[in-house]
DNA sequence: TTGCTAATGTTTGCTGACGCACATTCGCAA
DNA sequence: TTGCGAATGTGCGTCAGCAAACATTAGCAA
């Protein structure tokens, strides 16, 4: 498959100058994926990068009795496959399709000779990374000391910004294996946001109705992360070969993104 | 300072060929820290890259109540200050100095343009960015799944990694800052540890008697991250200037590593 | 339509950690 | 030596989340 330039839905390949654009697509598949895939398992080696068009990927950690948490979650924003070009090759973690869609693949050869070249590429991927670094400072803090309930509205917000509709295919005990918590914890939580009038759920199902309700109820998390992509992966400079040194900007927390900024534009 | 290649007391460094080791070293500063200096804050630019000699640096995440959680620790292993090379120049996270000591600096001009060059630094940087991965999965899962006097034996255990001694100089007050935790629960973590002769304790100083007791008593997190570790920083090839791919080993868990294998020497 | 199964709701302890208040003790400095 | 403040010990009551056992309900398939 061989996108023209400018139609990715995937935003890492939209942000990418003509030149590179071009010389990625013909190496570029576009794959189904269905929920419950394991792309990679801990310490196994991926051989492919993959870009997500409308699915979502979770990255897990499984621990040794089996229960687990999810540290960053991979949509239309971001790319699977960091190891692949950071040189370990794998990691400790585990990738599972969240939400059945379609995404992109390279071939893990292609992309690291890519990367190899220094070049545009490189820096929006390593861009890309520190973004996920920010993800999981934020996952490991709010794990920390946020209750079920905020966890719950920032999981339902990320979901939302990486889905085209208002309706979330899950069930409350998958919500609760990528928390890290107990399905009883998530019914008593979810049951809140219900009566609140925030979501209506049956069976798998999760219709969010007030946006800007769980956005009052979530922590600061979800902001603090989403302001941080923003700020490393809105307005990259495209085809400057020789940039080096990445954009200056400060300040934070002063800022509050406007709350209903997403990465996708909802189509409901 | 310039010192000679192979004194490096920093692993990253000592890891360096020659040809590296001598072009870096005109660029090395030596620079005493002391306990609580700030070297960066959320949202601030850092001018210098430090790799840690024998201090300790604490790289946490404050909320907007002003209570905190660490998110990775950084000593004799590693460096401070993936931001600047990742492009994204600033993070969301606080730089606080846990152990005084001392670090090698280098400007941050300086390791960027090393960095585009796409060689050998360039890779070694990489990858132990992606140990910095790992080391902030595990936290957060850890923070999820695991007890007050697991993470304690974590904690004790990480510092002990990356100190030339069996002594911590750290009150319970700070300890429970890092830990994102209120005071008491360490007083009484420290209490059954010291209880059980694993460690003494007498006003922000800690004593590690019974290194083998601590990781008997220690969640997974603590050895999951140490081999990462291992994988991912030692056998570097050095100085291979065309490598592009990583080493491949997938194979994860089946290995329980050395107990009491660490990043340094231990001199008492 | 009838089941059956997956998904959700609910209850009863229980435990780890919290928040607060206060007692004690150690070590340094005046 | 005497304070004094920092560091540590301890004892409440409270609460979020856990564990396990069930009841209920919704959807799909025969």
């Amino acid at each position: 498959m061989q996108p023209v330039h400018g139609v990715f839905k995937n935003q890492l390949l939209a942000a990418l100058a003509p030149t590179e654009a071009n010389r990625i697509s013909p190496h570029l598949e576009y794959v189904p994926l269905k929920l419950g895939d394991v792309l990679y398992e801990s310490g196994c080696t991926l051989n492919y990068v993959y870009f997500p068009a409308d699915c979502i990927i979770s990255i897990l950690y499984v621990l040794e009795d089996g229960s687990s948490a999810e540290v960053a979650i991979v949509g239309l924003e971001g790319l699977l496959g960091v190891s692949l070009f950071m040189g370990g090759e794998t990691t400790t973690s585990r990738a599972v399709v969240q939400s059945a869609g379609h995404a992109y693949r390279v071939p893990a050869y292609w992309i690291k000779a890519e990367f190899g070249k220094a070049g545009p590429v490189m820096r929006l991927l390593l861009r890309y990374t520190q973004a996920l670094i920010a993800q999981m400072t934020q996952t490991a803090v709010c794990n920390r000391h946020h209750t079920i309930e905020q966890q719950l509205c920032r999981w339902l917000l990320l979901s939302l910004d990486r889905l085209p509709s208002n309706s979330i295919l899950m069930t409350q005990d998958l919500i609760a294996n990528m928390l890290g918590v107990r399905r009883e914890g998530v019914t008593d939580a979810a049951g809140k946001l219900q009566r609140a009038g925030l979501i209506r759920y049956v069976r798998g199902r999760i219709d969010v109705l007030d946006r800007l309700g769980l956005e009052a109820r979530v922590c600061e998390c979800y902001a603090v992360v989403k302001v941080e992509f923003q700020r490393l992966l809105s307005d990259i400079p495209k085809g400057d070969p020789n940039q080096v040194l990445g954009v200056s900007r400060p300040e934070r927390r002063s800022e509050s993104p406007a709350p209903t900024r997403q990465f996708a534009a909802k189509t409901s």
